[in-house]
DNA sequence: GCATTTTTAATGTCAGACATTTAAACGTCT
DNA sequence: AGACGTTTAAATGTCTGACATTAAAAATGC
């Protein structure tokens, strides 16, 4: 591991780097523990403060693990899919209320990518996994849910039919789009009869995962996406006119 | 912004999730200045090194930048959807080769995601792109290309493919994905025999979106996974067996 | 009014100290 | 010999204060 003296980059950022592609071409495996932050510095030929800012850029992307104590030290971390779920999430997040990412786009690929897990949900989703969903609807149909409880349940039902894809890579892709879409979701206001359209639907889906029906199944995740759109075009709708009558008030 | 006294973990980790969900909520705005970072110890009753740790955790997941000199200080950064490809990307590979995901499980998510993008690409690809897919099928008919050309070439068609869809988030989730996969597939030695095929099929594709058929582009999408996959197999198979070998020698 | 120099406010880096944590090594008693 | 408490050592976590470097604003000179 050496670093470029002529980069005009920061040390810290640079020591990071070189650990980081140490890590990834895998001349560091999982487990194994790093020099200390002392051998480290003697190392890099740095101060053991712009070891620790290295050190810290890595634990923040989940690369290494700190232990304190004697045969502590830093230990190159096993990424686990909990942990990629989390920042797949919050990315996701952030690039959706940055990039005034339109609710259409973001709903598009949304269910482009739930499409794409229903052939294989069709066929493996498990007994819990249907169970969940039903569970969500019946939630669903509970009189007096507020806004954002309803959000946090069409969520869940739809971890549940993504998970029913079975294939974790691909739950793990998917987190990121369905949690993103939540802030999005949240500025909708569902009305009793909006809600009604959207448990009917997503009886229909359950329906159809029961009777591992795909085609059936990414028809009516299909219609969900229109009626969500809709819902989506007249929420902004409705912002837009809210803002305009605040600017003309001013 | 505050932190818990009680908490146990580093100071440096709980001031970085201060900042963080001071971002993520929106009371920090893109662009914001961030207090200096002596400003920030006084604020949180730190030293400057612990502050300095905690904005290199953020810098690392590029929520801030920093800027040197008079008037520089931490900026709440855009996150621009490079940025998130390339933590997507490089989260998406050590997750794979950390976890032990199997050829099949990666290439069946790869595959319907990308199955996912098919019917919008065949509405939406434009010259430009489908230009860029024949360019590259046409770099894989060249002979002697090593197999890691090919399997850029391999990712760069792919990746126009699913560009096609003229949808950033789509593009953003699947690069993951399909770069994630690239080192599976180096693991692949490609036979004269086998790539005749591959791009055979890749042709297919370009034609299936070129006359805007979505069924067609699944179909074809369906048989080149197949095909890898049954390479994938053979690949593992002969892995397999040479670390067999190896062992009885030792 | 423009070019140049100076000032200044920030980050980047360093050295050294002390606090805290943790597991191994050591002793002691049963 | 084995169980249990104590010491010790090695690591990370934190603090302090200093100096280097950078870059924009302010001051100066023409």
């Amino acid at each position: 591991m050496k670093i470029d003296p002529n980069s005009k980059s920061d040390l810290s950022a640079q020591i990071a780097k070189a650990i980081r592609d140490a890590i990834v071409s895998g001349a560091l495996i999982v487990d194994e523990r790093l020099p200390s932050e002392a051998e480290l510095s003697e190392q890099f030929e740095v101060s053991r403060a712009t070891v620790r800012e290295a050190l810290k850029r890595l634990a923040a992307q989940s690369l290494i693990r700190t232990q304190r104590g004697a045969f502590g030290g830093a230990f190159v971390n096993r990424l686990s899919f909990e942990e990629a779920y989390g920042q797949q999430i919050t990315t996701s997040t952030l690039l959706l209320s940055m990039n005034a990412v339109s609710f259409d786009v973001a709903c598009e690929a949304r269910f482009a990518l739930e499409r794409a897990c229903a052939p294989l949900a069709a066929i493996r989703s498990t007994p819990d996994q249907l169970a969940t969903m039903r569970a969500e609807i019946f939630r669903q149909t509970q009189p007096g849910l507020s806004d954002e409880s309803w959000c946090a349940s069409d969520v869940a039902f739809h971890r549940a039919l993504v998970d029913g894809a079975g294939n974790p890579v691909l739950s793990y892709q998917l987190a990121g789009a369905v949690e993103a879409m939540q802030p999005l979701m949240n500025m909708i206001t569902f009305t009793a009869r909006s809600r009604e359209r959207i448990i009917a639907l997503h009886t229909t889906i359950a329906d159809a995962l029961q009777a591992n029906d795909p085609q059936a199944t990414e028809l009516a995740l299909s219609d969900l996406e229109a009626e969500t759109k809709t819902l989506g075009l007249s929420a902004m709708q409705a912002r837009a006119d809210h803002e305009a009558a605040q600017k003309s008030t001013e």
